[in-house]
DNA sequence: GCCGTTTTCGGCCCGACTGTTTTCAGTCG
């Protein structure tokens, strides 16, 4: 079982409990776990085997301990299964409704057993809620609203990070017009911690001193429910404005005076736990932290409020990325000044993998070389798919050696970048690549990836990628887990025995920074640095507007502590190439370079 | 169920917003 599975069971449990009227602290004690173990970067089983290791977790005591071995031996708990048996499992859907929380279903369960999307849906159109106590015809309207919502989305909500990033900037740059009242346009929330999926977008206004009163928001809140592409409004508060846009996406908008920009934006960014963590520890030092300002507990005297370093220095802490706040050890490094200097977009030099029209790219190679050269970067390597992948007219040797002639070709035309010639070759059901060693040995980089058979028992799947890391050929591991954001699971194999692999025959990982991959993903980024895997951060482009992306593999990179040191594409060319693993030379591909050079 | 330089019992982050209230409960982030 992985952590994913073992944290669904307890927050599952979590979730039961409060419906089932469990006291606040009990059904919290699971949830705490489950956050936990969604970020973890060991296995729970392998920290279960030491029962001291496992009760070290915060949150983790005797109790909790014994549960989570239950789970590990049984693939479930005992607890989760006899509520299952007081409510239908469906009863858990209800709580994905917008305005259903715990209460409401616990509530209509005991009231109606009703416990599906669309029993509950059948009460709000007969006018059955309307009259309960707490319910009015609003309340129906709402659940009616919410459970239309639920089913249009699939229950998850979530869009991936590039189409919030572009609605954020569309929006920000609309509300920046409203008038010389607003100062600064910010997005907060999971966006700013470079999340892969984002559930709703947080922005932060704040308003021009002098121009801060009540009538200046009114105002500023007026021309926002004036955007063009709103669906709904679905809130209107004194400084907060709610709306669901046309691509479904919920955004909340609050303004706020300027002086209070750095409490709120702290508060915003999250994540939860980091908040709940600091506000703990500003508990600690006798001063209270929300969204205005931290404050002394006595008298309510303001310590800071108007950056977040102001914040956090007088919290004892060093600065913290927002990428890093997702309470898995970083305040902890803040305070013994060990935080990482994340690499950042500036770093990078150059862009390992890319395709053009030799297989299923839009744009050449010149193309790609100039729109890259004007990104800054010194260096790409043009990898077109290899001839397995053949619904992407993938190449044979013959079309790879042409392909490997036409870039240093286009070299003598394009100035002022570094076209290396690459591959991105398929790594076939057997773990071989799919391209001959003679034609591997003349390319500059070679990324080998999978791209068939993707539903292969984990153990198959485990030495499908151990022979391809091992093959000496191979240089970088593209999009290693194969998975699409909100579309297709990862693969699943023992990432420890292929990161172990990695790291002895100096093959890089790839982080692929296509928003539908971000793969590697960033809790792997962080175990594969810790065991001193080699990272590339690459785009995966198919066309020239596709190497913009690099910034979410570099977010993505950031949420897994990657620095500058560990990105082989980070370094300058002559430092990048040496960083590859040295390929095999034979004769006939020594005598190819001789005759290129 | 966890946890403790105030506590081994009694708390568990906390404020905004909405709709239903005539002082508050539930939801949300």
């Amino acid at each position: 079982m992985d952590n994913r599975d073992v944290a669904k069971i307890l927050r599952e449990t979590a979730q039961l409990l409060e419906i089932d009227g469990a006291i606040i602290g009990r059904y919290r004690s699971y949830e705490k776990v489950a956050d936990l173990l969604g970020s973890l970067t060991e296995r729970i089983e392998d920290v279960a085997k030491d029962a001291k290791k496992l009760k070290e977790l915060p949150g983790v005591g005797e109790g909790m301990a014994e549960h989570i071995n239950e789970i590990l031996a049984t693939g479930d708990y005992g607890l989760r299964q006899k509520l299952l048996k007081k409510y239908p499992p469906t009863i858990l859907q209800l709580l994905e409704v917008p305005s259903l929380g715990p209460k409401r279903v616990a509530f209509l369960w005991k009231k109606f057993k009703c416990a599906t999307v669309e029993n509950l849906e059948q009460l709000a159109r007969d006018e059955k809620l309307r009259d309960l106590p707490g319910f009015g015809e609003k309340s129906e309207q709402a659940i009616l609203k919410g459970a239309e919502q639920f089913k249009n989305l699939g229950g998850s909500g979530r869009v991936q990070i590039n189409v919030a990033d572009e609605e954020a900037q569309k929006l920000s740059a609309y509300i920046a017009k409203a008038g010389e009242a607003v100062e600064s346009v910010t997005p907060a929330g999971s966006l700013r911690r470079g999340k892969e999926t984002v559930g709703d977008l947080d922005l932060l206004v704040t308003m021009r001193p002098g121009h801060d009163g009540q009538k200046h928001i009114d105002a500023v809140a007026e021309h926002i429910l004036k955007y063009q592409a709103i669906k709904r409004e679905l809130a209107h508060g004194e400084n907060k404005v709610s709306v669901l846009l046309d691509s479904g996406l919920q955004v909340d908008v609050r303004m706020l005076a300027q002086k209070c920009f750095g409490a709120a934006l702290l508060y915003f960014t999250g994540s939860k736990q980091h908040n709940v963590e600091l506000r703990g520890r500003a508990n600690e030092m006798g001063w209270t932290l929300n969204e205005y300002a931290l404050t002394t507990l006595k008298g309510g005297r303001v310590v800071a409020r108007e950056t977040e370093q102001e914040i956090y220095a007088k919290l004892k802490l060093d600065y913290i990325e927002p990428e890093l706040r997702e309470c898995t050890g970083e305040i902890e490094a803040a305070e013994r000044h060990q935080l990482p200097t994340l690499v950042q977009l500036g770093d990078m030099r150059g862009d390992l993998q890319m395709h053009t029209t030799a297989s299923d790219g839009r744009n050449s190679i010149e193309e790609m070389g100039e729109a890259a050269r004007k990104l800054g970067y010194q260096y790409i390597a043009l990898t077109d798919h290899s001839q397995a992948v053949t619904v992407a007219n993938g190449m044979d040797e013959k079309r790879t050696i042409a392909q490997i002639k036409k870039i240093r070709a286009a070299q003598e035309r394009v100035e002022g970048i570094r076209l290396l010639a690459g591959i991105e070759v398929d790594i076939k059901k057997n773990g071989a690549l799919d391209l001959d060693n003679d034609c591997l040995a003349q390319l500059d980089v070679v990324v080998a990836s999978v791209h068939s058979f993707m539903n292969m028992e984990p153990a198959e799947m485990t030495d499908r990628i151990l022979a391809a890391i091992e093959n000496p050929y191979t240089q970088i591991i593209a999009h290693p887990t194969g998975r699409l954001i909100l579309r297709r699971e990862a693969f699943e194999y023992d990432m420890e025995k292929i990161l172990a692999a990695a790291a002895k025959h100096g093959v890089a990982m790839e982080c692929n920074a296509y928003p539908d991959r971000l793969d590697l993903k960033d809790v792997h980024l962080r175990m594969a640095k810790q065991r001193g895997v080699k990272i590339v951060i690459s785009t995966d482009s198919h066309s020239t507007s596709h190497l913009n992306f690099m910034k979410y593999g570099v977010l993505t990179a950031r949420r897994g502590w990657i620095e500058k040191k560990d990105v082989i594409n980070a370094l300058p060319l002559e430092q990048m190439l040496a960083a590859l693993r040295p390929k095999p030379q034979n004769a006939k591909a020594k005598a190819a370079r001789r005759a290129n050079n």
